[in-house]
DNA sequence: TTACTATATTCCGAAAAAGGAATATATATG
DNA sequence: CATATATATTCCTTTTTCGGAATATAGTAA
């Protein structure tokens, strides 16, 4: 049960269902995220750590930067099962289909160097 | 996007899990599910017009009472393709199967009438 | 009509969630 | 070593959620 509501939580807050639409693109570090949702970049982590927890996207660490990307699903039969939804879930909503037309201009070389001006 | 939010809240809480899963063996008025869940009677309106909003649930006026069931999933397809699979999951949950194996004992005749002592 | 009962709604207070500023940590580089 | 940067964590405030008591509403029966 409180696996099912993990996951269930996770996905109740619009800006995590947005990163999950956007890994669904390409595996993201935490600038990427943030420059793409407007968010500060603690925000970002809090979101990924409900995500992660709850079995919905893994990290790997990339020397300073850290890439969040979908879970294989292993971890959680439910999150698993709602990932699979997802993959098509939402596709039209003008809002997502916004967020993933700016996904390919953001290059963590161009963001992340410049946050200190 | 607003639609798929309400639905992963109804089902971000316990009390309203439960709820779907004692309204997939039979419908249920208000103190029938008060009196399985142990709860206030405001809070099962509560939970009950939550999942209402979501599809997930509907009702039906029957005398003094209302009875609530599982909707037929037309209104939103994330509620449909949610109580698909909530079908199967937690079934084997402890915590479910006490709660399912009270279900025969509530009747509303005996428990509504007696609310006044 | 009045009285009764099941449910819904309102109105609180308590607990949880969300956001950002400040701070801590980890890694890379000189 | 010191410095810089990307991320995580802490702390605090604001907002949302949850629960119940009190109240309002709706249907039943006399």
């Amino acid at each position: 049960m409180e696996d099912f509501i993990k996951v269930m939580k996770a996905l109740s807050d619009p800006a995590r269902v947005k990163i999950i639409k956007m890994l669904q693109r390409k595996m993201m570090c935490v600038c990427e995220i943030r420059e793409a949702l407007q968010i500060s970049q603690p925000s970002v982590s809090k979101h990924m750590k409900i995500l992660e927890v709850a079995g919905l996207v893994e990290h790997k660490k990339n020397g300073l930067w850290v890439d969040y990307y979908l879970a294989d699903g292993g971890k959680s039969p439910y999150a698993s099962s709602l990932m699979g939804n997802l993959r098509y879930w939402l596709e039209d909503e003008s809002e997502i289909k916004e967020l993933v037309k700016k996904l390919s201009d953001i290059r963590r070389e161009e963001i992340c160097c410049k946050v200190k001006e």
